[in-house]
DNA sequence: GTGTAAATGATGACGGTTTTCATTTATATT
DNA sequence: AATATAAATGAAAACCGTCATCATTTACAC
């Protein structure tokens, strides 16, 4: 059994074709962040007949397990990144829909420190900052 | 005319009830974040008939005039608040649903740097803390 | 008052995501 | 290896917040 498929089994669930075949795609893809309907065009190129709806599910599911994270990005529609356990921020371009990340510990602790003086148990936060990236900026 | 009628004027449109209605609404209401929903109940309470797919059209032509600013929360529903020029990022208690506001200049100077080094023009930013507020917290 | 552009309401469309349900598949057990 | 069973899948429809369309109504400059 492949690495990937002990991730899948240890979140409990079975090892099936479509969750190893969304895995990898995340894995060997170029493009770090993928929506939904990314992972589900690159299966179809790959030559995998798995429907939309799985897919959707599958990225939920390894969500849930911890694999991936779900950025929720302006205007309702999710990507998807795989996990690497270490917590970052994006940066996004408003132009070319580009995503960066970036970690500053600064903002981490300020926000901890926000929390506590509000009374709030925190549970996340979600950080964007958008703009138009260096390339973009150049083109124009 | 009242205020309310100068600032939709000043905005370039008709003073009309619904517009007026909408912006009595985000006035009076106890609530500081309103969904297009909760105002279109919130006008229904009031006996005013204007229809939702109205109460959509001016909330995004105040916000096109800065009246008031729209919340892209978590899954893509809005929120709407009025705008009251100075610039502030949200608390949002998961278990309530309740939202604070908070004002850090510590963070926004960190954003800006962050955003210069990536070689971003930085046009916006959204900060969210999610967590569980203390009332919640004292309920369980 | 009248003309004209703007605003409204009802309804349908839209896009991303989720549910439904009948069929197929993985895996534990014989 | 065959079987039983719960889980997973695909196709399609449902969903939900939001927006566009279009015929009708209204605000406001003249």
């Amino acid at each position: 059994m492949s690495m990937e498929g002990q991730d899948i089994k240890k979140a409990g669930l079975k090892i099936t074709l479509p969750r190893l075949k969304v895995l990898e795609i995340l894995e060997v893809s170029e493009q770090r962040h993928m929506s939904a309907e990314d992972v589900y065009k690159a299966l179809l190129l790959m030559g995998e007949d798995i429907g939309l709806a799985t897919v959707y599910r599958v990225l939920t599911q390894f969500e849930d397990a911890g694999l991936v994270s779900r950025l929720s990005i302006d205007g309702g529609h999710a990507v998807f990144e795989l996990e690497d356990g270490v917590h970052h921020d994006h940066l996004l371009c408003v132009s070319c829909n580009q995503i960066e990340e970036f970690v500053d510990e600064v903002i981490e602790q300020r926000q901890r420190s926000i929390a506590i003086e509000k009374g709030f148990k925190m549970t996340e936060h979600s950080l964007y900052i958008y703009g138009i990236c260096k390339q973009c900026q150049e083109k124009n």
